[in-house]
RNA sequence: GGAGAGGUACCCAAGUGGCCAAAGGGGACAGACUGUAAAUCUGCUGGCAGACGCCUUCGCUGGUUCAAAUCCAGCCCUCUCCA
C-alpha cells in the first residue's frame, strides 16, 4: 500500500475482499505500508519522484489505512508492517546484489518500460529499482502468496524470481481484475479522481454510483459485491432485453453499496435523497452552511468573487464564466450577468451547476 | 566524448519579431436533452477587478529591440545515432 494517498476506495476493496476469503480459511496477512517504495515512486507513465513524506505523516496515514482497511479485513489476522523496516538499512553492495540478480531486457518486458522505451521517453534508473524493492518486500516476509491488481502482475513475477535467488520457495502470485472508475474508462484511482472512497458519505457515494456508465454496472456487482457471473449476466441480459430499466438496476447497487459501508438505514435514506434532489429536483435536505469573515450584511459585492469565496469556484475567474453560461443561481433564482453584483444576506443561497451547493453566513 | 533533434497552458500539439492569454484536438467544467448514464449539440478552459482595465505565462538566466514563445548568449533537462 502506497501511503502517499491514504484512501481506500472501492478498487482496493476488490483485492481486500480476496485477502479476506483468505483470512476466514485461516491465513495470516501482512498489510505492507510501502513507506519506503512510496519515496521512489512506482514508474506508471509519469516518473516524477513522489515528495518524501515525514515519519509523522507515514504514520498517521498508515493508522488511517489499518482504520479503513478493517471495514473488510479481520484486524485479528492482520498484520501492518513498514518496508523502511528492511530497506532502509540496506547498504549499497545490498542494492547491487539485489540489482545482479534480474536483467534490463526481463525489466523492459514491463509494458511501461516497453512503451516509455520504445516511443522514447525517459526511464529513470531508480524506476528499474521499484520492482525490485517491492520483490524484496516478499523475501523480507517470506511471502507464500502476494495479492494485487492485474496491473501489478509485472511486480509480483519479480517477486518469483527474487524470492527464488535468495533461496526462498517462490510465491504464487494472485491478481484481481482492476475495477474502473467513475469516468468508465481508466482504473480507479485517487490521482484520477474518479474513485469512490470507503469512508464517503452515504449521499456522495450513492450519487458517484449513479454517476457510472451503464456498461461498468456489472463489474461493480462482480468485483465490489461479489455477485456470481451467473446473476450478473442475467441482469446484463434483462436490461438489454427491457424487463429491467438500467436506471434501477443502478440505484439497486448504489443502494447495496452503501449498505455495506454504512449499513441499511443510511442506504434507504441516500436513496431518498438522491430521489428529492435529481429526480424532483429540489434543495438537499442538508446545506453546507459556509461562514465568511470578510463580509458582512448589507455589503455589495461581485457575485463572481463572493461564489469563489464560497468554495463554490476555484477562482473568481472561474466563477464568471460559470455565471456567464447560465450556471449559477442566488437564492433559486438564475443570474447570468458575468458582471452582476449581488446584496449579501446572511443565509443566502448559492447553487453553481446541479451539486454545488451553499448558504452564505456572511460573519464580516 | 562527438553529431543531430527537442523542451509551449491539465495532456497532445501548432506557432518562429507586433494582429499571442497563444491555432487545433483530447480531457475537465458548465448549459440543453436525459435516467446526475451513454450519445449528441452549445459554451468554456491563466489570475485580479463592479467596470475602463491591470498583472503573470511558452525549460531557466541574462541580452538585443519601441516590441520576444519567436532573435542572441550561457545554463539545465529529454531523446536518437556514433564512440
Amino acid at each position: 500500500m502506497d501511503p502517499s494517498a491514504p484512501d481506500l476506495h472501492l478498487g482496493h476493496v476488490v483485492v481486500m475482499k480476496k485477502l479476506r476469503e483468505f483470512q476466514d480459511l485461516g491465513h495470516e496477512i501482512y498489510f505492507i505500508i510501502g513507506d519506503f517504495t512510496a519515496m521512489i515512486g512506482d514508474p506508471s507513465g509519469k516518473s516524477q519522484t513522489r515528495p518524501q513524506l515525514s515519519r509523522e505523516e507515514v504514520q498517521v496515514n498508515a493508522e488511517t489505512y489499518r482504520e479503513q482497511a478493517t471495514v473488510i479485513l479481520d484486524s485479528e489476522k492482520t498484520h501492518t508492517v513498514f518496508n523502511s523496516s528492511w530497506l532502509s538499512p540496506m547498504s549499497f553492495v545490498d542494492v547491487v546484489r539485489l540489482g545482479s540478480r534480474f536483467t534490463v531486457a526481463r525489466m523492459l518486458e514491463r509494458d511501461d518500460f516497453k512503451n516509455r522505451y520504445s516511443k522514447g521517453l525517459p526511464i529513470s534508473v531508480h524506476e528499474f529499482l521499484y520492482p525490485l524493492a517491492q520483490a524484496y518486500d516478499s523475501v523480507a516476509i517470506e511471502a507464500d502468496v502476494e495479492m494485487g491488481g492485474t496491473d501489478q502482475t509485472f511486480n509480483l513475477l519479480v517477486g518469483r524470481t527474487i524470492q527464488k535467488e535468495y533461496g526462498q520457495e517462490s510465491q504464487v502470485a494472485l491478481t484481481m481484475p482492476i475495477l474502473v472508475g467513475l469516468d468508465g474508462v481508466d482504473k480507479m484511482s485517487k490521482s484520477l479522481g474518479n474513485y469512490i472512497g470507503v469512508k464517503e458519505p452515504p449521499n456522495d457515494m450513492f450519487g458517484k454510483v449513479m454517476s457510472i456508465p451503464d456498461s461498468v454496472m456489472g463489474s461493480y456487482f462482480r468485483l465490489v459485491l461479489l455477485d456470481t457471473a451467473e446473476s450478473v449476466k442475467k441482469m446484463t441480459q434483462d436490461i438489454q432485453e427491457g424487463r429491467l430499466h438500467p436506471m434501477d438496476v443502478k440505484m439497486d447497487l448504489g443502494s447495496r453499496l452503501v449498505k455495506e459501508f454504512h449499513g441499511q438505514t443510511a442506504a434507504e435514506e441516500a436513496k431518498t435523497e438522491f430521489l428529492r434532489v435529481f429526480r424532483e429536483r429540489e434543495l438537499p435536505t442538508e446545506i453546507d452552511e459556509v461562514r465568511l469573515a470578510d463580509v458582512k450584511p448589507g455589503d455589495t459585492v461581485g457575485l463572481a468573487s463572493l461564489v469563489a469565496k464560497a468554495g463554490l469556484a476555484s477562482s473568481s475567474s472561474e466563477a464568471r464564466r460559470l455565471i456567464k453560461s447560465g450556471a449559477v443561481r442566488v437564492d433559486g433564482v438564475k443570474v447570468a450577468l458575468e458582471s452582476a453584483s449581488c446584496t449579501v444576506k446572511s443565509g443566502m443561497l448559492l447553487q453553481v451547476g446541479k451539486r454545488r451547493v451553499c448558504r452564505v453566513l456572511a460573519e464580516g
